[in-house]
DNA sequence: TAATATCTGTGCTATATTTCACAATATCCG
DNA sequence: CGGATATTGTGAAATATAGCACAGATATTA
């Protein structure tokens, strides 16, 4: 136990893993797994999985393992997952429009729960039962969703503006599309994701000879 | 120097965060930076920067700084995009579509050369001046496009049969946007991206007071 | 109940990554 | 030319992360 110590990043992103796989076994008629059993699945050490918890206490009964709902719920509190969390997406492009219509958000407890856009040729259409709205009005539409997360899937031209807007409108966390380092302050949390440093990553490895 | 040790991969990531930002200097007039500029810019540490690139040799001037094109085209060359990399992207959902249109691969010269599918709605159709292929063709399409470098966008349920059917024909490595952990050969490189992990490490972030 | 097997939680060690700090090199300017 | 200034490349220290290995807890079986 731990809890007032700082949790590593890795741990927090391990247990994104852990929950997805407990969400899948909870369907399943498993009962209870081990460490182990985490090991086999994920191909994350077991010792670091049990590491991993306890920076948030104890889970599990030695010579057991762990209840998989149990264990579920309160990895999903850790992740304040265990309830609906709302989310904005800002633009409303080839990218942001598949993050709408991703499903894997909905069963990990994230609502897509308002779209921006500045085009007015998106505005006002729909998708998936969400009209995309004007980034305009972000501000005052968040005043009454209170979403606390946000994607930004704009240019990067247009990113650190949004940004800051949507944090003016209370966002507090932002996954970033755009390539760029954004300038936020600091009690806010930003994660960047490129496709292309990804690539970038992969292509590197590619030796010569096959 | 240090060319033949192995280099980490949080140095590779930040390689193409320099690649990035060293593109977009090149269309201004400046020509020489320093590390200290890259620390302003991008907020990775002066030292780390030098450090990240004495794994591959030396770059600057002492007193000077670097070459802006020298560095950009040596950055490029490590990251082996400095001629085209072409990509298949398996899958044409909301995701695949997205990475078919999405302008930013084309400017680090990754160039999205066959899409595939299963869906015969899909299969045929156009998308940026790309028809959507019968995942079928996969290994026979890729034998004369010769990609070693896949994309996945595959529901998870069938993201390890494309995967080896991609290995097999030729790809090396991957990047995985199913949620499943692939297994694959040895050689074989994979790297994962989940947005679902991504806003879970987020929405950890959020504290109860605002 | 006793012996065996299983599995957790964690102190400690090992490994990886980041950052410091400085000698060495280059430029500028009077 | 010589002193002041800028900046690199890198050994060494500091920090962060991962993994080992084992005491202690639980279950099972005879």
């Amino acid at each position: 136990m731990n809890s007032n110590s700082k949790v590593p990043i890795p741990t927090l992103e391990r247990l994104a893993t852990y929950l997805r796989y407990l969400i899948e076994l909870e369907s399943t008629e498993v009962e209870t797994i081990s460490s182990t059993d985490i090991e086999k699945q994920t191909g994350i050490n077991a010792a670091q999985f049990r590491k991993d918890l306890s920076y948030f206490g104890e889970f599990g009964k030695p010579g057991v393992g762990y209840n998989v709902r149990e264990l579920k719920d309160r990895v999903a509190r850790i992740l304040k997952i265990d309830q609906t969390q709302p989310v904005i997406v800002i633009g409303a492009g080839n990218l942001g429009s598949a993050l709408i219509g991703y499903p894997g958000l909905t069963e990990h407890k994230f609502v897509i729960a308002a779209a921006f856009d500045t085009d007015p040729d998106k505005i006002g259409r729909e998708q998936n039962k969400l009209i995309i709205q004007d980034e305009k009005l972000l501000r005052q539409v968040n005043a009454n969703i209170a979403a606390r997360i946000a994607i930004v899937c704009v240019p990067a031209s247009a990113a650190q503006v949004v940004a800051i807007e949507a944090i003016a409108g209370g966002v507090r966390v932002i996954l970033n599309f755009a390539p760029i380092i954004l300038k936020v302050p600091e009690h806010i949390v930003v994660r960047n994701v490129s496709f292309v440093q990804e690539l970038a990553v992969l292509s590197y490895h590619l030796t010569a000879e096959n």
